[in-house]
DNA sequence: TTTTGACTTGTCAGTTGATGACAAAATTAG
DNA sequence: CTAATTTTGTCATCAACTGACAAGTCAAAA
């Protein structure tokens, strides 16, 4: 278990033997930059997931959600709220995506 | 069940009949912005749920957990990821729940 | 149909927070 | 010691969010 998605990337990384400029090289990332990520000084951004899946050759529905996990994660923890909050969360995607499915089905 | 938590806010001030104009002055907001927010047009910003919650007598956590649910449920649906993403968030919490406490344990 | 009040929409300047970049310090390995 | 690696500090820049205002629609009342 991580506490973040940084000492994910360093895992991966160091077990591939790279260095931070080896791979933030890969990452389209400044050295310094990816040491803040991977010491969670810094957020790893979304938008940067592909790379780091076609990098380490993992899944990428599989990487969305250990990313994902990790913000969300980090959001209920600083807000102390209750793990209640994820059952409510599960029930307001479902009625999102099943929104989703009526509006498709009208347009045609 | 609703769409976007302006969707929440709307039915709380059409059921007390105030105006946009009268809630955005108890929240501090333009009524033109209040309306935005109303229609999922923007967001509402965390630091107003302690005047939310104290124009409408509701209870903060309950409240925030209303937010936080929302925030989540639509992150998960933008990235059309698994539902798993909940259940490992659920461990990371957990762990990073535990992991305070043994670092404030340490302290004393 | 004119007026009035409530709501919506568009726009924009100002602010804020994240990001990339670089230098320099600290740490580690050879 | 030296060189490579990692960490830290700083800062200009950029994108996103915010507040504010003007102009618009709409419905009800006069």
């Amino acid at each position: 278990m991580k506490k973040h998605f940084g000492e994910y990337i360093r895992q991966l990384r160091t077990d591939k033997g790279f260095t931070l400029t080896q791979l933030g090289a890969k990452l389209e990332l400044d050295s310094a930059n990816l040491s803040k990520i991977e010491n969670g000084k810094r957020d790893f951004d979304e938008k940067r997931l592909n790379l780091l899946a076609s990098v380490f050759n993992l899944n990428l529905d599989e990487l969305r959600i250990e990313f994902l996990s990790q913000v969300i994660a980090k959001k209920i923890y600083e807000s102390s709220c209750s793990l209640d909050v994820l059952q409510v969360a599960e029930k307001k995607v479902n009625y999102l995506r099943q929104a989703n499915l009526k509006q498709k089905s009208l347009k045609f």
